[in-house]
DNA sequence: TTAATCTTTCAGTAATTTCTGAAACTTCAG
DNA sequence: CTGAAGTTTCAGAAATTACTGAAAGATTAA
């Protein structure tokens, strides 16, 4: 499992923004030499290419797993686990938006929700309540476009993207298109 | 400056969410304050508040200003700086959203760019490159729709929000709508 | 110019997060 | 059973990140 120089830049790289995308720096650079790999490849080989502890690996492994971006692969005859990426790259993206979501939007709004049942005590919480309300709102427009767009497919999704600005134009002449279909929630 | 119970909870809620969100506690936490306070704040007064440092306080609003999420606000006759929200709720997002991208997305294309550049030195590395391509296509799309819907603007988006799943039967529609608009780029 | 008021910087410390490696656990072949 | 081959767990160590508070730097009023 000795890794490529272009390999090596690409998982080091994933390392270092690994925790700018919610996880940690090793199990960055695991998610990148698992996808970059296009044969299984073994916990053990995954410690010895990254240069990290087995138990570590371990960890990451399992971290991996509950983002649901790695799925073992079991080799007949060999008693070790193997480990390949749970989908495509699209798959994997998506998953990780998804699970981001979970754990970056999805706490905040069930706070705000809470926050909003109160009755403001006075002028002040008021505001305040009016402030979060804008923030439950957006929020909630953020979580139902980006299920919109997952379920879009990746496909659709490009014409969408081609489309460019003239997504704005089309938003003006959609009742002549589909009528029937606005103001309704 | 005393937080009501209401804002107190928010506040304290922004803080633990901050490290998701890109930034650390105390400046989730100085965010949240300025945001649910209609009125101009001191750093004093928001160091009393969190019961944080001076200069810690100092350091995370120099932050909130680099994200350009909070500005100064000069009060005549005042020697000390205030403190207000840049934007409204839809202008603070976005500035969230352009920001993370830049850390997030930014440095990975740039240097999936270079490492695409090179020619490939065995099978191993061919398919490398081809993920890595796949890769860098998919953060292409999803930056330049990221842009798109941050111009549309908070009104169009929720018109199109609304229109939920009816945006996949407009697609399959829309040549008839903007004739020679498809298959453009 | 001086002093008062306020802000910023940064070295050192505290808190948090990540990693290691040894021990405990699991599985299976013989 | 037994032991070989593998995996997981977790207490403590190492690395990283955040915070404090004192000192240095601005700015302005007198």
């Amino acid at each position: 499992m000795k890794m490529t120089p272009l390999i090596t830049s690409a998982v080091m790289h994933f390392g270092e923004m690994g925790s700018r995308w919610g996880f940690n720096r090793t199990v960055g650079q695991i998610l990148a030499l698992i996808v970059l790999n296009d044969e299984p490849i073994s916990a053990q080989e995954i410690a010895d290419a990254l240069n990290i502890s087995r138990g570590n690996t371990s960890m990451g492994l399992k971290e991996l797993q509950s983002w649901r971006l790695v799925k073992q692969h079991l080799v007949p005859g060999e008693r070790k686990d193997f480990f390949i990426p749970a989908g495509d790259i699209w798959t994997l993206a998506n998953r990780v938006f998804e699970e981001r979501r979970k754990r970056e939007i999805d706490p905040t709004m069930s706070l705000l929700r809470d926050l909003l049942l109160d009755a403001p005590g006075n002028d002040k919480e008021a505001n305040a309540q009016h402030k979060l309300n804008e923030i439950h709102d957006l929020l909630e427009s953020v979580t139902a476009w980006s299920e919109e767009l997952q379920n879009l497919g990746p496909e659709k999704l490009n014409t969408l993207m081609k489309l460019g600005s003239g997504v704005g134009r089309m938003l003006e002449l959609k009742d002549k298109l589909l009528p029937g279909k606005n103001s309704v929630n």
